[in-house]
DNA sequence: CTTGACCTTACCACTGTGGGAAGGTTCAGA
DNA sequence: TCTGAACCTTCCCACAGTGGTAAGGTCAAG
């Protein structure tokens, strides 16, 4: 199998197999004599577990650590839990950081009209509360504490 | 008021400061004869309206429509309120995408011993269940909807 | 006049993904 | 057998937002 029906069998973009492959979270594939990656149910099975793994969010320095963990026969469980464990913690950070941004803009937008009028309760708002930068796990959206109302 | 002082009153750091005039979010401030950049209090309004806006997860893009209404004293409050609320909207949809992942890597944390034995339910759930990749709005973790259990 | 704390610009890094160029391969159909 | 479409290859660039750091200029206090 060539890289575009593994991308479209696992759901993995060609793009993203190959750049996996170059930072070394996917060993390098078999070529063929032309040099085309050829992959195998094995390896399928792994991008397929990549994939996972992405879509519950863990980085891909993460699921490098559980990519090896799932092929070593001497793991413990209790390393993959703490790294689970762990990351679901971020998760909660961050839903928390994000729950508090609509919760401030929510009651900001409540009490502006959105009519043709200038006045504006939001701006007025962003204006005026300060929000002092503050730390936060990862880039994205959530960058520091909400402005308290 | 220079770079340093104005990064520590605003909150934004000098670095974030100077990007964001190179990008044109902020105007070229006025200069000393050395150089050196000078801040008025006016400034400072500006600079500490953005950081709160960033706080509250909007882009920088989003952030450049919002002073540009700020500054707008024909601004009508409707378009104000339309960005906040897709804004809004963008949050709760990351918010329900990382809930999603943090039930569903909680479920499998659950059945998980944790112990010193190599079995463990959360790297058979991964390495089992297909995720395909789905669209989200943004990069950071959210990247697809999370797998069900 | 020196020293340390500041400032300047100009690069490079990160994360994860996509786009595109320039070229090679493979296969089906005329 | 030739041709064209649909693949594949590598390599570089872009995005958002932030940080680091290097090489140099400036300013104020001692």
């Amino acid at each position: 199998m060539n890289i575009g029906e593994a991308a479209r069998t696992s759901g993995v973009s060609a793009k993203m197999i190959r750049h996996y492959e170059a930072i070394g979270l996917l060993p390098p594939s078999s070529r063929s004599d032309s040099g085309y990656r050829i992959y195998s149910s094995n390896d399928l099975h792994t991008l397929r577990f990549i994939g996972t793994a992405r879509s519950l969010g863990f980085t891909l320095d993460e699921i490098r650590q559980l990519v090896s963990l799932w092929q070593d026969r001497n793991r413990s469980s209790g390393d993959v839990k703490t790294l689970v464990v762990n990351h679901i913690t971020q998760l909660e950070q961050k839903i928390a950081e994000m729950s508090a941004m609509r919760d401030t803009l929510r009651a900001l937008a409540e009490t502006c009209d959105g009519n043709a009028r200038p006045d504006c309760p939001i701006l007025h708002g962003i204006s005026t509360h300060c929000a002092p930068a503050s730390g936060s796990i990862n880039s994205s959206r959530p960058g520091a504490k909400a402005v308290a109302t």
